[in-house]
DNA sequence: CATCCACAGGAAGATCTGGTAG
DNA sequence: CTACCAGATCTTCCTGTGGATG
């Protein structure tokens, strides 16, 4: 038993591909970040206030996403927190912690306070986030990352409070980094919180392939054995993802898994082979991750639309909600309302599990067109296994 | 050229889970 | 124990709509 283990630690410490996965990991922050030294002085000259113990201005931060804009934050963050010691900052990222409440709990937790994971009001951690900040005199400055998923989810209130905590607080000052993928979301924006909270802004070009290439040559010869990866495939991460909006992250999850796949067929070259075959398994992989984790009835939504689908036909909403129907009875389970299968495609859609777009067909109505827009094998392989209610359901 | 299909999608609120405070 | 809270999910009720068709 243990030679099994063994050989495969063995396998892993004496690969033959990597010398250090670690650097092509998407948490990994570089000690340098090539391409992006314009981000970097302007984020730093908004910062530099700091110095004088003042308040920075707000900023906003724009760019799609893998154009370093984390990466830039916080490295310019960190860099001036060993000089200066006068300010704190807070990363959240509020993809992961998408709800007030855990905004709010988790900058008073990276204060030094715990709190319940629930049961207070907003309210009560508003008023134990300004009693924190009141403990001390420093400046502060939150970083929010990805703030327009929490915008859209829940609205821009806990941004004009946060943005007007200042008023509450002596002691201490408080500045926000919002940094957004979502260049649009701005517009939605109460004007009240657009005004205090852009005072600066800050744009994120894409990387072009060129720049793309320049990252991917220099986080290979840290990360790969020599003579593992070549021009060509470098060119080619680095081509299919500047096709993909100049993406950096995905880039080297490209790199990094083409090299796992050769590693795993026991190869010391990667190719474009192995390029290609990293593109399918991530995209498939995140297909796989997107549909296991779904809820009930969006999985039951998911395989209405599935069994239902004849070769690339288009089915409308209700075409859907009748099978939908349909299986629910065969499983005596409730059913969902119309109204609610609507928002589940539309959210499937945003997953870009199925495409579905609004058409009026002029007598024949106003309704969505939907398609299956992965390989219905990964979704059925994915229904089957996390979910046994899923278990003797065929496709068909 | 008005009609009317087959829904879209907004608003408000109900229900439920899993919690806190005192 | 009571009173209350957030958040997810879903319902109920609703108004809106582009264009093929009679």
């Amino acid at each position: 038993m243990s030679d099994i283990i063994d050989e495969v630690l063995s396998s892993v410490k004496n690969s033959a591909v990597f010398k250090n996965r670690e650097y092509l990991l998407p948490d990994y922050v570089p000690d340098e970040l090539p391409h992006r030294e314009n981000e970097i002085k302007k984020l730093a000259s908004i910062l530099v206030q700091l110095y004088r113990g003042e308040r920075p201005s707000n900023t906003f931060v724009y760019g799609l996403t893998g154009t370093g804009k984390t990466a830039v934050a916080k490295y310019v963050l960190n860099s001036l927190q060993k000089k200066l010691n006068n300010f704190r900052y807070v990363y959240v990222n509020s993809r992961q912690s998408d709800t007030p409440y855990r905004i709010l709990a988790d900058i008073i937790e990276i204060l030094g306070n715990k709190v319940p994971f629930t049961g207070l009001s907003t309210a009560e951690l508003y008023r134990r986030l300004v009693k924190e900040l009141e403990k001390s005199e420093t400046v502060m400055i939150i970083v929010l990352d990805e703030i327009d998923a929490l915008v859209k989810k829940h609205g821009d209130d806990i941004l004009y409070k946060l943005t007007r905590i200042n008023y509450e607080i002596h002691k201490s000052k408080v500045s926000i980094i919002g940094i957004t993928n979502d260049i649009k979301f701005i517009d939605g924006l109460d004007p009240r919180v657009r005004s205090s909270l852009g005072e600066e802004e800050l744009v994120f070009p894409p990387y072009n392939a060129e720049e793309l290439e320049d990252i991917l040559r220099r986080r290979s010869s840290l990360a790969f054995k020599e003579g593992v990866i070549s021009d060509s495939v470098i060119k080619l991460c680095a081509a299919i993802a500047a096709r993909d909006h100049g993406d950096a992250r995905r880039a080297l999850d490209l790199l990094r898994v083409s090299g796992e796949i050769a590693e795993r067929y026991k190869k010391k070259i990667v190719t474009e082979e192995e390029v290609e075959r990293a593109r399918v398994e991530i995209e498939r992989d995140r297909v796989y991750e997107v549909i296991a984790t779904l809820p009930f009835h969006s999985k039951l939504i998911l395989l209405s639309i599935v069994q239902s689908s004849i070769q690339d036909r288009r089915l409308t909403t209700g075409e859907i909600y009748t099978r939908y129907r349909e299986l629910t009875s065969i499983m005596s389970s409730e059913s969902v309302t119309q109204r609610r299968a609507s928002d589940i495609i539309n959210e499937l859609d945003m997953m870009g599990i199925v495409s579905a777009r609004v058409v009026n067909r002029g007598r024949y109505g106003k309704t969505k067109e939907v398609v299956l827009a992965v390989d219905r094998n990964i979704v059925m392989k994915a229904l089957i296994e996390s979910d046994e209610r899923f278990a003797d359901i065929r496709s068909g």
